[in-house]
DNA sequence: CGCCTTTGACCAGCGC
DNA sequence: GCGCTGGTCAAAGGCG
């Protein structure tokens, strides 16, 4: 850039710099052949310089491409499952997958503050005459049954599944993600040997996010993370690093699919550029990390399969 | 002391 | 109604 501005410098290439016939008021231009070689040689490993970052542009261009036709892939495959599961269910509009859920929860009204209701929310105004009504009932559940009020907006929550590769050995079932998981159960199920671990986010009751874990039944390398909903706060790493990485260990935020998605949102919620910008970013932190090549064809390996079974 | 994990008990949905 | 199953609760104990 800027060497290619010296560069324009007129050069005499007539000069022959190994001339031994030099006018001695040549003196000053044979100084100025021996700049222009400097330049030269400046110029040359400024021009490998430049191939070399055009090269690792071409590569961040084709990971970038690459990670765009995944998500728009993922995107595809997930507004297919839910054109054919509001097909088989029409009564169920909100959940993406439909959870065996309990009994319809009377706090169904209750909403999250911040980005957890991806379907329609119910009009609150419409709700107020029953809001006090179902206050009172929720209190006296929870008198009857001192139960924490599970709301329905787990419902709604958006339920992504993520697949991490783990030593078989590794029985903690612990995905590192960047946030903070209170564990409060762990049951042995019955279409799976390996014991589910249910977690709740350390933010709860604020963050209504929960995550299951489970080995993989086909691929016991395989842990399984299902996430049901959406953080209404900044994960750890967002101001201050990834806490699960502090300590030299490099952590594999795998939220991958969670984050397809959201960058499906975007797509269509805001421009191009800034789409391309957080693309661009997310490739090169992610390609940054050595174990994401490895995660990436796992999470995408299982997305597969778990499709080709439905 | 506060937070976390463990784990048995309990609850609710569902099929029969 | 009963049993099975998945999900949750909460007491107890561990850990920093």
């Amino acid at each position: 850039m800027d060497g290619s501005s010296f560069l324009d410098i007129s050069l005499d290439l007539n000069t022959n710099p190994f001339s031994a016939k030099l006018p001695k008021k040549e003196v000053s231009v044979l100084a100025s052949t021996h700049l222009k070689r400097k330049w030269l040689e400046q110029d040359e490993s400024a021009s490998e310089l430049r191939e070399e970052l055009n090269r690792v542009n071409s590569e961040n261009k084709k990971l970038t491409e690459m990670l765009a036709r995944v998500c728009e892939s993922y995107n595809e495959l997930h507004n297919h499952l839910e054109k054919l599961q509001s097909r088989q269910s029409p009564e169920i509009e909100q959940t993406d997958i439909p959870i065996k859920k309990r009994k319809q929860d009377p706090d169904e009204f209750l909403g999250f503050p911040i980005g957890l209701s991806s379907g329609k929310t119910e009009n609150s105004s419409s709700n107020e005459d029953h809001h006090h009504h179902h206050q009172q009932h929720e209190q006296k559940n929870q008198l009857l049954s001192c139960k924490r009020p599970v709301t329905d907006s787990f419902n709604k929550a958006k339920v992504s599944t993520v697949y991490v590769p783990t030593e078989t050995s590794d029985t903690s079932l612990t995905v590192k993600d960047g946030f903070q998981w209170r564990k409060y159960g762990q049951k042995v199920t019955r279409d799976n040997p390996s014991p589910r671990a249910y977690f709740r986010c350390s933010f709860a009751p604020s963050c209504p996010v929960k995550k299951k874990v489970q080995r993989s039944a086909e691929d016991p390398s395989l842990l399984v993370a299902t996430y049901e909903g959406t953080h209404n706060h900044l994960g750890p790493n967002a101001s201050e690093g990834d806490a699960t990485s502090q300590g030299g260990s490099s952590t594999v935020t795998l939220d991958l699919v969670n984050g397809c998605h959201r960058l499906a949102l975007e797509k269509n919620e805001r421009n191009n550029t800034m789409q391309e910008v957080l693309i661009q970013q997310m490739a090169s932190s992610l390609t940054k990390d050595s174990k994401f090549t490895a995660a990436l064809a796992a999470a995408i390996s299982g997305r597969l399969m778990e499709q080709s079974r439905t």
